[in-house]
DNA sequence: ACCTGAACACCGTTCAAGT
DNA sequence: ACCTGAACACCGTTCAAGT
């Protein structure tokens, strides 16, 4: 028997830290009972079992993401700004926001991100079919970009680095992007250049 | 026994098949040899283990990625038409895709749609650092598109529909956002105008 | 060289039994 | 209301033994 009553949510903060630091794969229930010092079935009284256990850290994680406030002068600095800010949200709870995905929840989590979104779009004269699709051009952008960054970042060594790939022979007789490409992409700048080319692009046409 | 002798390969293709319809989880080493009839242990022998068969399947995968030719009149067009065909390509390996990216062998397999990009991009009179921001910026906005896309329809009916999540008053006074928001985006039309919009804007400038 | 069954250490889950 | 151990049906993997 536990120093103190078990309740739901110690299941759950135990589960949390463990998902949050190694990932779902990591959570296996014998282990968290381990944790918790308690019998494997214990858990399944508190929770009913493994899925409706993640399914509630996932509620969780929607519900904690939290409004975002827009920074800057212009409706393209702002919406950067978001875009930031959604950015380093993602970054942050990657294993949940992956869970958070898989269940269909994406739309819901950003719901507050993407009223500001509106608003600047609104702001820049945009309306209606035409704000809708920069909102979802926005959205795309952004979710895609952290998934392909966190892909990256995942990744083993590249088994052929681009360093190996991009010598000046592939690279058409141009010696300056068989270097620039040599070095790995520096995230934080191609996230701003490239969101700053779509959001110029779908605002000022 | 089975009626002749099992070899790699038998064991590779069974595999090949159950990984591309239903996902890696669903290949266990137990139901790969009641597939071939034989003993579980036999696929050991051949495979090694179950890791190094997914390995093998993704070596095939990388291997099969052929080449890609661009199609259209300027630089743009052709960089459009190249986006498109990673897509599809991207989109009809879903599960080996992503073992693909797992194991950080995305940039062997992209190269060479990459060297036809660099072709087109020294083609628009970008060069150097230049050029390879461009290439990547392609290369992340194409990855991701299809990683979201590929959530999107995995999802399970979202909880709250974007119908709902959108209603005119959420939609900040502006009913026709709301209705286009209502209806599921068309993947086809958004990569096209996000991909132009990308694109446009990093040639142009 | 190739195949086999038995065994091991893991899973998630159910259930009857306890307090 | 809460907790328990035993049991079940799954895993991947190893290994000594067969041909």
């Amino acid at each position: 028997m536990p120093r103190t009553a078990l309740t739901r949510d110690d299941v759950l903060d135990a589960a949390a830290a463990l998902v949050r630091q190694l990932g779902p794969e990591a959570l296996t229930m014998r282990k968290l009972a381990a944790e918790l010092g308690t019998a494997v079935t214990s858990i399944y009284w508190h929770v009913g079992n493994r899925e409706s256990l993640l399914d509630e850290l996932v509620a969780r994680t929607v519900r904690e993401m939290g409004a975002i406030a827009p920074s800057g002068r212009s409706p393209v600095d702002r919406v950067l700004s978001i875009a930031r800010a959604q950015r380093r949200m993602l970054r942050d709870r990657p294993h949940l926001i992956a869970m958070v995905h898989e269940r269909g929840l994406t739309e819901l989590m950003f719901l507050p991100a993407q009223q500001a979104l509106v608003h600047e779009l609104h702001d820049a004269g945009l309306r209606g079919a035409r704000a809708a699709e920069a909102l979802r051009a926005i959205e795309f952008h952004v979710i895609g970009f952290v998934l392909v960054e966190r892909n990256r970042e995942r990744s083993p060594a590249q088994s052929p680095a681009e360093q190996d790939l991009w010598d000046t022979a592939t690279a058409g007789h141009d010696p300056a992007l068989a270097r620039a490409l040599a070095a790995p992409p520096d995230p934080e700048r191609l996230f701003t250049t490239t969101t700053r080319a779509l959001v110029g692009s779908l605002l000022c046409v």
